[in-house]
DNA sequence: GTCTATACTGTGATAGAC
DNA sequence: GTCTATCACAGTATAGAC
């Protein structure tokens, strides 16, 4: 259908190709941790040698790049659906808002570690890479307002309580639940909190 | 005073050099960051080359693992003589031992990631490095059943939520107080949380 | 444009001389 | 204990084949 199909093959094979490079490296990090994946096993897991992957990629950091980017775009979209469907009592609101973020850090420790923790000596992401996670943090600011909270403290008070669980959760029960079972409870300590006045 | 006043002598002096070692990798560990540490600076800084650093750690991560304990014992003595001085007021205890821990944190990053985060891909910190960090936590639990607090929940929302402002502190607004002037309310909130039977 | 072969630098780690 | 020399492996640069 387009002017230049041969343009578009191309363009589609090289995003393949990234894709490719991508998956293998999420691959390596999820078994065996953020800090294992080496260019010449991600190379070697697609059938090619380590220099190649500078074709598609200008350094290993543009790898982690990449992968951050996906880990934020994939948890902006599932957020974006979670949203449509958030139960109107804002309590229970809150609630279902914290539980989709902590089980979704949960279930792959290496994601987690790429989207909030420095755990790349001397990666940090780039403007593009962290766009979708200002436009999560953007998203939560929108929902958060139609619950009945503006406060930016307030918000912040809500990110460091729920991550704090998580990070507790991850570091010192990885695989249980004893964070994840406080989780209503704190967002109910958090509500009457908010809500003292009223 | 000893029999064997030369073993003692020589004691020292291996003591001693093995503290050199570890300072010098805190020096560039806070100037460059944890992943930043080489055994041939850390070598240089006290006039070594670095297979020289065998003889007294046989591995870089024995020497993350020093650090760590270090880190630990010096959180453990400062705690200690804290609890010694608490305030009578139950909430107010709370908050003298939750700004304490919040300002330890923040005071230095690269010890913070090293005490509380997985930041070195494949350090896992040993059993007696972990000893003092055990000890912090038997402190904290006997601390708080001074205040009141008996259940190990309560204890673990306590961790989540200063632990939570602490990386929010770090991984967001660095070098400010963006959390930190959260830290009072947050305790308010748990406190009323903890209590509100009563 | 895509991939390979080769090679350079820096890393943690080891062997053996002194 | 400390040195020199060396190793295996990492990320990366370059030149050239297709």
């Amino acid at each position: 259908m387009s002017a230049l199909p041969n343009r578009d093959r191309q363009a589609e094979r090289r995003e393949a190709t990234r894709r490719e490079i991508v998956e293998a490296a999420w691959e390596i990090a999820r078994r065996d941790g953020l800090g294992a994946v080496t260019l010449r096993e991600v190379a070697a897991m697609i059938g090619m040698r380590s220099p190649s992957l500078y074709s598609h990629f200008e350094s290993k950091n543009a790898i982690y790049d990449a992968m951050f980017g996906d880990a934020w775009t994939g948890y902006l979209a599932e957020a974006t659906e979670a949203a449509k469907t958030l139960p109107d009592d804002p309590r229970a609101a809150l609630e279902a808002i914290a539980e989709h973020f902590f089980d979704f850090s949960v279930a792959d420790l290496a994601r987690y570690q790429l989207m909030n923790q420095r755990s790349i000596p001397g990666f940090v992401p780039s403007e593009g890479a962290y766009a979708p996670s200002v436009e999560t943090m953007a998203l939560l600011h929108r929902t958060m307002r139609t619950i009945g909270i503006t406060d930016e403290a307030d918000i912040d008070l809500f990110l460091a309580i729920t991550g704090g669980l998580v990070d507790c959760q991850l570091a010192n029960d990885h695989g249980g639940d004893r964070w994840r079972r406080l989780l209503p409870r704190a967002i109910e300590m958090y509500a009457d909190n908010v809500w003292r006045q009223s």
